[in-house]
DNA sequence: TGTACATCAGTGAACGCGCGTTCACTGATGTAC
DNA sequence: TGTACATCAGTGAACGCGCGTTCACTGATGTAC
């Protein structure tokens, strides 16, 4: 039934009946992300979504179990073409080096990921929608740090460690999470929805992630009790 | 009109009028906390609160504009009382130093802290729940990350930097704020709700953040490449 | 290739629910003189 | 100490709203023979 074969999404594709299903779904996304980035998420209800797809209220719900759900629907997609980016970097990288890695993959090919959906430009606006809508930052918020369960498994099996009495993968993927996030939201403010914008922040803060944490600031010249 | 000296609350205590207003609060709180605790943020109704404290729903939102608000009302105590702390670090702590002694001196006096609303085990009971609950744990972040920027900035100022052109103070504080909400995530999954339980699990998360920062976990003996 | 039946996406209309708001109002506490 | 007026916490009842659910149903696509 499912054609999991040559990397691709396990879903069924073959039939009129599924390929409609499809499509749909695609256009209930579209529609969703191009009224609550156009009029803001709150002032968009469910019904009128669903009358612009021009499918019934009922037919909605039969796709995503709330509104929250479609508004994440892309964001899901990302995140697991982050996981599969960091599952490909070489077992030489150390644990943040490869977190940082494969954050840099998943930006460089976002373009084909999402492209079969929507267009990139409104995936990033959309990007930019949620970090200043508060219920939906909010919602984000969760959705990435229930993920880092997930990547801490990954990271320890990389380094041959067991989560379970080894913090450390948690506690990196946590550390790393929280500047991930920070910058998000940092990109959020400037209103700048382009890609490389966000690069750009993501890439200074990580660069100080290490720095940042050392116990002194201060250059050794200038002792720290002057 | 306030009374804020000796670093007491900004908050009229003096007139009849201004302690039955408090009386009321403390209750809305109080009640709404048991309530939420006992059977669950979601099943329980913002009249069942109202009712309970044998005033109007009416009554209810001129206290708090929103159900959540006042779940947060003590959690927003405890905020200040955590900054409160940080600012009497001596300036000889770097920056993650001091911010770590900070949560440990905010989590001695915890219970001198919200005595006077409500009792401690309640209080942490709360916390539980907050972590427990989708929505609120998603709030909880959002409102921890509004108050990074906060953080950022004290810590800007102990070591005379500019927040405007040095980002370290708010990386340092978004990977310190990632790993202490992952940390409260830790405790409640483990479904203790002492004050020792938090403390152990912070402490022992927070002392890994530097060596799970670091890029090489393996010790010197073991080759990455081997 | 055709017929009979199974599956399942979508329908339409109505509803339950609880949050948060709006209205015009009461009565206790505070203040000025 | 007493009177007149101002302030403001609290009332009660009703409502708007949109999310998410429930019902019994239709009709197109898929499958077995």
């Amino acid at each position: 039934m499912l054609s999991e074969k040559d990397g691709g999404v396990a879903v069924e594709t073959t039939g009129l009946r599924a390929r409609r299903k499809r499509r749909t779904r695609d256009a209930l996304v579209r529609v969703a992300l191009e009224l609550f980035t156009g009029q803001g998420y709150e002032r968009t209800t469910v019904d009128e979504i669903a009358e612009a797809v021009e499918v019934s209220q009922r037919t909605f719900f039969r796709y995503f179990s709330s509104k929250e759900e479609v508004a994440f629907a892309v964001q899901d997609l990302m995140e697991s073409h982050y996981v599969a980016a960091l599952r490909e970097r070489p077992a030489g990288e150390g644990p943040i080096e490869a977190l940082t890695a494969a954050v840099f993959a998943a930006w460089d090919t976002v373009e084909e990921a999402v492209s079969e959906i929507i267009p990139i430009d409104l995936h990033m606006r959309s990007y930019l929608m949620i970090e200043s809508t508060p219920v939906l930052l909010a919602a984000h918020m969760r959705r990435s740090a229930e993920s880092e369960e997930l990547l801490a498994g990954l990271i320890a099996r990389r380094e041959g460690l067991d989560p379970a009495h080894d913090p450390r993968p948690r506690v990196a993927v946590a550390a790393f999470g929280g500047v991930m996030r920070a910058a998000g939201r940092q990109w959020g403010r400037g209103g700048d929805a382009s890609v490389e914008a966000i690069r750009t922040v993501t890439e200074e803060w990580l660069a100080h992630l290490g720095p940042a944490l050392a116990a002194d600031w201060r250059p050794p010249s200038t002792p720290r009790n002057a």
